[in-house]
DNA sequence: GCATGTGAATAGATTCACAGCG
DNA sequence: CGCTGTGAATCTATTCACATGC
């Protein structure tokens, strides 16, 4: 085993997928060889950054030349995890929850979708993208039986919390949290959030901040109104 | 006009809306002051950061006291413009498109969404979520007689760049990007991702770290297998 | 020669700790 | 006295620039 330099910066760690997609495109188009720069352009991020980042995990490229697409991609996978394949479940099958369900993307990616739950009872038993909905009473059961390692809520937020405390006392250790509420975890349990009223409202700061640049332009260049 | 210290960093305006979040449950609650300590729980960070935030927008609270809920609550909004209301467009009324278009979360914030777009004749005409599904050929007259600012992209990755760059022709200066790739703007429009399965693999990885660290344990205490 | 890998420099964000003020 | 507001200290991340090694 190489000794690999141990801790690896959050910031890199969030750049990783999107390094991991640009090198699956890459290997399916057979590109043997990349260089940083041509994995900054397509990663959207700048060529000094892949460098850095790389440099965490090792050094997997040849000077003069770039990083082997498969090699590089094989080791991004393996410090993803990727390469193992991780039990989900999704807890709120509402409009959110149910296209999460769904969502193609996750089983490529190695997620596989073991249950979904629902509070509800009339929803229970109705099937979603394969799925039958079951009751949230039987969660600690289902994590136990299928290893779930990773749980959704796309709940509402008022339920979050409570679904978050269920997830936890069942076992699962990796929770992400599409409800509109802060919840907490406790020490040991990884926690992310998607908030998408959130996003839109970031979106409108800076929107606002343009439009007041722009406005404030027009009255000095005479009111052309 | 107060001069207020202009730039506000990145970090705190993405913490704007948590804050938001906070103050409009207290008011809601006729709570008519909170602390820096309080609100900071509410939004799940810490006291200093809140008052280092609130320090970026002016001096709006009372030594001894704490802050004026109502009286904030006005300043983040109109910092966040969330006094105007921001019409939204959605492209893209596959699963989580359809899914954002009944969000409910959405109009309560002020973010009206005033059409749905889609390149797929065959979604075109139906209705989702009370509004009818356009073809993508109208979105330039959409954009211009409905005064979009902001556009949702969900469309498939292979969409995506081809989407935004027609948003930004049409004149959305705002884009929120849900397709699973990287995409380019002009300078001056606003950009920002949400990458679902982004998420997980970034969950994926600190539990897999969790995972080797407890075998790590286990062989270490002598082989309990 | 050429692109990586990395120390050093810079920028940005967080936290500390306490002065300032109601 | 209590809680805000903020400089200073610290920590984290980004960028620069070039030595290094294929």
């Amino acid at each position: 085993m190489p000794d690999r330099p141990r801790r690896i910066p959050e910031a890199t760690v969030a750049r990783l997928p999107l390094y991991y997609r640009a090198l699956v495109e890459m290997a399916e188009q057979r590109t043997p060889t990349v260089s940083s720069e041509r994995l900054a352009e397509m990663a959207g991020v700048n060529a000094a950054k892949v460098r850095k980042d790389f440099s965490y995990l090792g050094s997997y490229g040849t000077r003069g030349v770039g990083y082997d697409v498969e090699y590089l991609l094989f080791q991004i996978s393996r410090e993803l995890g990727l390469t193992q394949d991780w039990p989900v479940v999704i807890v709120g099958i509402g409009n959110l929850g149910a296209a999460l369900a769904n969502y193609r993307g996750f089983s490529a990616r190695g997620f596989r979708i073991v249950a979904l739950v629902d509070a509800d009872p009339a929803k229970c038993g109705k099937e979603v993208g394969g799925l039958v909905v079951e009751p949230l009473a039987d969660l600690p059961r289902i994590v136990a039986e299928r290893d779930v390692a990773i749980g959704i809520i796309a709940t509402p937020a008022a339920a979050a919390q409570e679904v978050a405390g269920l997830l936890v006392s069942a076992g699962v250790t990796s929770v992400l949290n599409f409800a509109p509420t802060v919840i907490a975890v406790p020490p040991g349990v990884s926690l992310r959030k998607v908030d998408l009223s959130i996003e839109l409202q970031i979106l409108s700061f800076y929107q606002q901040r343009r439009d007041e640049a722009a406005e404030g332009r027009r009255v000095a260049f005479g009111g052309l109104t």
